[in-house]
DNA sequence: CGGACAAGCTGA
DNA sequence: CAGCTTGTCCGG
């Protein structure tokens, strides 16, 4: 009983450790359970050896529980907590099984196959050569592939294996089986968190497998540009800057795949393509309906989007698949006379009225995204005849239906059934919602171009990546987009296939606004945010956007440093602070 | 978080 | 003043 443990309790409200007599030496990581102020908790060995601070007596701990992360994993758990301003217990949870493991299954020995050449082994070997890249396939190539092509070409690593990182679990269950089916093995995470903690199989999962507890060989990020890999509750941690930096520890090779990159990933990575006909060819059909050019008598129902309606649906086929969003009651302001869409003249976002006018008073029009605001008059035409244009899902359903003769069908809410109609229609939730589609149009993408984030574009992109795949590659199908914007650079993207375009805008955007990756930012919401402000310290801004501040630092060690300071001062940690901090918020 | 304990309130 | 609620503190 001489070996002395620091132990983070698994407890909601502490933040702190806790010293204990351990029966012989445990590395950290080790779920344990301890004797805490008269209750009985589980905790994790987080260092060993550290003196026993004056005055307190360390008292033996109960049991030992269940292996738990290895103390690599345990080290990148404190980084996280570190750049995401988290308490390590949510990282720790993340790394952890679910259920105490009682013995490792024994390591297995993966095949050996040599790579099928191909322009697909080429990007890969270019990319793993790169050591850190970005591999940009169109939307239609298909992943396993690729994911095979990297597992035949990633050496084997003494204790270690690959690591692959999916979008959804919907995903991770089929990727597993199909690999599984190709003779791989596999461990997906963290259902088979002990197979996943021995050398040989290929670890498949969603953003937690980034804390998965086998060393990688290789980490493969798929549908790289997917949101699903920011966690959206606190601590909002991103698993692909947690995959980056366990890679770079490891020295081993990541890469990211995705149809679409976000500027963020680019940031200080290569880039590998296909080359642009390879491209092009799998962004499939894309075809654009200008709204300004429409005749007003077909109420935002073109005859040719109609006819392309009547074509692709077939009865008992793929179904045909209507988005229009109407999240975000941002009001769509278009002019009554050139009908022009009213945006922001700074940063491009759609403006929208502030409040309700006082009688006889025009309200100006605000940015939701940087806060601008200018008086309500058409920026082109100089009319003051602005119109609110908007229609809701339900409402268009019916339209549809009249419009097209063909029974159209509701998506709505997270766990309603489908319904089995050759059209659906809903906001771009039903794109996650469908497995297959014969087309793909959006309503309204202005919806989609102006939305009042900084990231819309992007996103807006990733839609029509989505939509792309639906339709499974083979020149069938068709992505409808209906705008008043045909020339937006997202829009253009998609039509020939060349995603960079939307990279050069952002690039120029985001730089003259001072926005991520040329900053980092965080928000402070909670009762305790206020006071907090003045304890920040140098080399941050910060702002009241209402209700919570947010912060702006130049890069993410300056704002990790500045938030570190307000845990720093509490003895127990994040606990002691009303605070809820997120780092990179998704919807800023 | 959740137990311990102190301070505060109520009713007979 | 017992019995109960509410609040604050602290854990090895």
């Amino acid at each position: 009983m001489e070996d002395v443990v620091e132990v983070l309790p698994d407890v909601t409200g502490i933040d702190r450790t806790f010293h204990y007599l351990a029966p012989g030496p445990l590395r950290p990581g080790t779920i344990v359970r301890v004797r805490l102020h008269g209750r009985r908790v589980r905790g994790w060995v987080v260092a060993a050896g550290t003196p026993v601070p004056a005055g307190v007596e360390a008292r033996p701990l109960i049991e030992v529980v269940s292996p738990g992360p290895p103390p690599e994993v345990v080290e990148l758990c404190r980084l996280a907590a570190r750049r995401y301003a988290g308490r390590l217990r949510a990282f720790l949870v993340a790394a952890s099984p679910e259920r105490i493991v009682h013995h490792l299954p024994p390591p297995v020995t993966p095949p050996a196959r040599p790579p099928q050449p191909g322009p697909l082994a080429d990007a890969v070997g270019q990319a793993l050569a790169l050591s850190d890249a970005v591999v940009r396939l169109p939307p239609a190539a298909e992943r396993q592939p690729v994911v095979e092509a990297v597992l035949a070409a990633t050496p084997a690593r003494e204790g270690a294996g690959p690591l692959v990182l999916v979008e959804s679990r919907g995903d991770a269950a089929r990727l597993a089986a199909r690999l599984e089916r190709a003779g791989w093995p596999v461990a997906r995470y963290p259902e088979e968190w002990a197979a996943a903690a021995t050398p040989g199989p290929v670890v498949v999962g969603t953003r937690n497998a980034a804390f998965s507890p086998r060393r990688p060989s290789v980490v493969v990020v798929l549908d790289a540009h997917s949101e699903s890999y920011r966690s959206e509750r606190a601590p909002t941690f991103d698993a692909r800057v947690v995959a980056a930096e366990r890679a770079a520890a490891e020295g081993c090779p990541v890469l990211f795949v995705t149809p679409c990159p976000p500027l963020e990933l680019l940031a200080g990575r290569r880039l590998v393509t296909l080359g642009p006909a390879g491209e092009r060819a799998g962004w499939g059909t894309v075809s654009v309906l200008d709204s300004r050019e429409e005749d007003p008598a077909e109420r935002g129902y073109p005859s040719l989007l109609v006819s392309w309606l009547r074509q692709a649906a077939t009865p008992g086929g793929r179904p045909v698949v209507c988005v229009l969003d109407r999240v975000g009651r941002a009001r769509l302001l278009t002019c009554g006379g050139c009908r022009e869409v009213q945006r922001c003249d700074r940063c491009g976002a759609a403006l929208v009225q502030l409040e309700r006018p006082a009688p006889r008073q025009v309200g100006d029009l605000s940015c939701p995204r940087c806060r601008a605001t200018r008086p309500a008059i058409c920026a082109s035409c100089g009319s003051a005849r602005l119109r609110l244009a908007r229609a809701g899902v339900s409402r268009a359903r019916e339209q549809l239906a009249a419009v097209t003769g063909l029974e159209v069908g509701e998506v709505s809410g997270r766990r309603a059934e489908v319904p089995p109609t050759p059209v659906l229609i809903g906001t771009q939730a039903v794109l996650h919602r469908v497995r297959a589609a014969s087309l793909v149009a959006f309503l309204d993408f202005d919806q989609e171009l102006l939305a009042p984030r900084f990231r819309a574009a992007e996103q807006a992109l990733s839609l029509l990546a989505r939509s792309v795949r639906l339709l499974g590659g083979r020149g069938a199908g068709r992505v409808v987009i209906r705008t008043s914007l045909p020339d937006h650079e997202v829009v253009r993207a998609a039509r020939t296939g060349d995603p960079g375009l939307v990279e050069a805008a952002e690039r120029e955007r985001r730089l003259l606004l001072g926005l991520p990756p040329w900053s980092a930012m965080a928000r402070l919401s909670g009762p305790g945010a206020p006071e907090l402000v003045a304890r920040l310290g140098p080399g941050v801004t910060a702002a009241r956007v209402d209700g919570s501040v947010v912060v702006s630092a130049p890069d993410h060690e300056v704002l990790a440093a500045s938030l570190d300071r307000l845990r720093a001062g509490e003895p127990n940690g994040w606990a002691d602070l009303d605070v809820r901090v997120e780092v990179d918020p998704v919807d800023l």
